[in-house]
DNA sequence: GTGATCTAAAAGTCATACTTTTTGTTCGCC
DNA sequence: GGCGAACAAAAAGTATGACTTTTAGATCAC
């Protein structure tokens, strides 16, 4: 998925966040503007613009007289969605699918908590449509059909928390979602006990029951990262 | 805290995000980059490299004929350290704090947990000393000490974690404890019990202990809500 | 070998000219 | 009067070239 925007900027800005996200330009290497700029064929101007953006998300450091060096991993934004959307399409997508399962393991039962607590009536039904159309895709090879209830339903009890840091992890999770769909070989109709926990997450939160908002997700938590360990390497 | 880098650059960035996050430049907000030149004196290509940036942030979008306007909240990068910088500097800093620290309250019991499972015998080392440290700057208004040993500490459990996107969050957390430091009117010495609670966790995670390494950590993370709840408007 | 000095490489900045997209207006037609 | 198409201008996008500033690394003196 390559964000649109005027033309070459954007172009540049992907090529180069793909291909250090990926690892071709490891930690250390040294890019130089006048190099960027002809290999991409633009001006100056367009590849310091880029520059300036990936230095935002520590990617890369500009130097004076040394050029732009790519920065180790531990310094990257890992929570820009963008680095997220490049990192995942790159080498190490278990690895990272994995690391951002277990990030939604510890918040969004959290989250289902305060839904449960703060959850609009408006919000208790579009999550119970959510769950009903989840049901109906479950069987029989409709996995985008499927996958797009299952990221409205996440998104919708992110955002019933109440809490902007929470909400905001929506497209993190949107991400995850539809990168173990189209990624990982998934033959298969998905789990029916996680249909079966979604629908009762609905209800559980329509209901108010905190505590019972809380064990569910972590359920469906658990039932994500055991996937992974099947089925990625 | 001002990030440095070749000054004009970053002053016109700092600048200008400090005034969208604190709510100067109302969303919807148009700005010309003609104009922005001129205000800060400095050249187009100058505020078209800040613009960018702005923009990677989701703080701004820029359109052809239009300018550049500013976004809702709700497409910020809340997750940007830097975004986060800008927001806790300006008016509504109280909210911001609150979110944050439910972020840390859902997320740092999990990560304990995983330190109590992995943590090295050089990261429970040098937890014991952080919060040794903690001890010995708990009383006699030593505040700035017992801040850094306090960043230093929570910093070693998320890195413990061995999972990255919790070790990231580590900048975040410095940022909330050093917003809540300096900004909120601590004249007393900080609560002995979290002092406590610091060095049984340290023990807990030496020890391996799961349950007793989530349980503490929410603790601290409970009371830091409190304490918000009393000092925070 | 140590330290001060010099040099050149690369990013940073600026001014300007030109292109492209897009919005709002104008004009003609029904 | 209202509707659609052509049009003009506004603002960002792109390109280029000249110049400044910082600084790593070489050179040179001691």
């Amino acid at each position: 998925m390559t964000t649109q925007g005027p033309g070459l900027h954007t172009h540049v800005l992907d090529t180069l966040g793909l291909e250090i996200a990926a690892g071709d330009c490891p930690p250390g290497r040294v890019l130089r503007t006048d190099e960027l700029a002809q290999r991409f064929d633009v001006s100056r101007t367009v590849v310091r613009e880029v520059v300036r953006v990936l230095e935002s998300m520590h990617l890369v450091e500009s130097r004076r007289r040394v050029g732009v060096t790519v920065q180790p991993t531990e310094a990257w934004n890992v929570y820009d969605p963008q680095v997220i959307r490049w990192r995942l399409a790159g080498a190490d997508r278990p690895r990272q699918l994995r690391s951002l399962t277990v990030l939604r393991s510890a918040i969004e039962p959290v989250a289902a908590g305060l839904a449960a607590r703060h959850a609009t009536p408006e919000q208790c039904a579009a999550l119970t449509e959510c769950a009903l159309g989840m049901v109906a895709t479950s069987r029989g090879q409709q996995l985008e059909g499927y996958l797009e209830h299952d990221i409205a339903f996440h998104r919708i009890v992110l955002n019933a928390s109440g809490n902007e840091m929470f909400a905001r992890l929506g497209d993190v999770v949107a991400e995850v979602l539809a990168g173990r769909t189209h990624h990982q070989v998934m033959f298969e109709d998905p789990d029916p006990a996680a249909v079966t926990l979604h629908v009762r997450l609905a209800e559980a939160v329509r209901e108010g029951d905190v505590a019972d908002a809380e064990r569910l997700t972590k359920e469906i938590a658990v039932g994500a990262l055991h996937e992974l360990d099947v089925l990625a390497p």
